[in-house]
DNA sequence: AGTTATGCCTAAAATTCTTAGGTAAATATT
DNA sequence: AATATTTACCTAAGAATTTTAGGCATAACT
């Protein structure tokens, strides 16, 4: 359960490079796939990726497909062009950040 | 430079790590530091530390000593007992973080 | 029949940050 | 000598993102 406040600002990261890996998901689906693959260390919530999903739409880098499974309606969303872009500058973006931060924290603590 | 938005959440524990490393700094200081220890990747807003420092303060993380250098006052802010803690678990949060990180992303995109 | 899981959503509040200032002294520049 | 830049602190309005706390409905399990 490490670091729920860490999460901010790496959402859309976090979104756009699942689509970019899987090339179709749906919400639900996202909640559980970070959770499964970062082993419950993040546990993203629908009140964060639902408006956040419904902003890359806003912003052209994701499109939606409404798909009817059962009696039910799964909301399927996948990367525009821009948004397949948007998915790696936003991956490099985070190797940078990382980096930097490697340079900030002091050595011993890295080192442990 | 490099991911403004990231460093939403992990401001907190840069300046933490800085004191752990320093002992003693001030907010212009710190502002220099990260500047120069993260080769510009990391340019910190006055309007973002000066709040966040106030605040380790309220809650018992940081104390200050005012110090008049020529005609003009420097605020050194300085870790208390369980700033020091604070700043370790901080750390190792961020850690876990990248770890988990590393899970979601891309392993191509990481490989590059 | 009732609880849990699936699946979507929103809205108020909290948090954090950016932007855009203000103040003042010291130093550098023209 | 006047001006600009750097040093050094600060605040407040607004934006952006997230948490919290719900609502709604179908399906599956007990």
């Amino acid at each position: 359960m490490a670091s729920p406040e860490l999460l901010r600002g790496t959402l859309v990261t976090i979104l756009l490079n699942l689509l970019a890996e899987n090339g179709r998901m749906y919400g639900y689906e996202m909640v559980q796939s970070v959770r499964e693959r970062s082993n419950g260390a993040f546990e993203l919530t629908e009140g964060a990726i639902y408006p956040a999903l419904h902003k890359l739409e806003a912003d052209g880098l994701v499109l939606t497909e409404r798909v009817v499974v059962g009696k039910r309606e799964r909301k399927y969303y996948s990367l525009t062009p821009s948004g397949s872009e948007a998915s790696v500058n936003k991956v490099s973006e985070f190797k940078e950040y990382v980096q930097a931060m490697a340079l900030l924290l002091n050595p011993i603590n890295l080192a442990k």
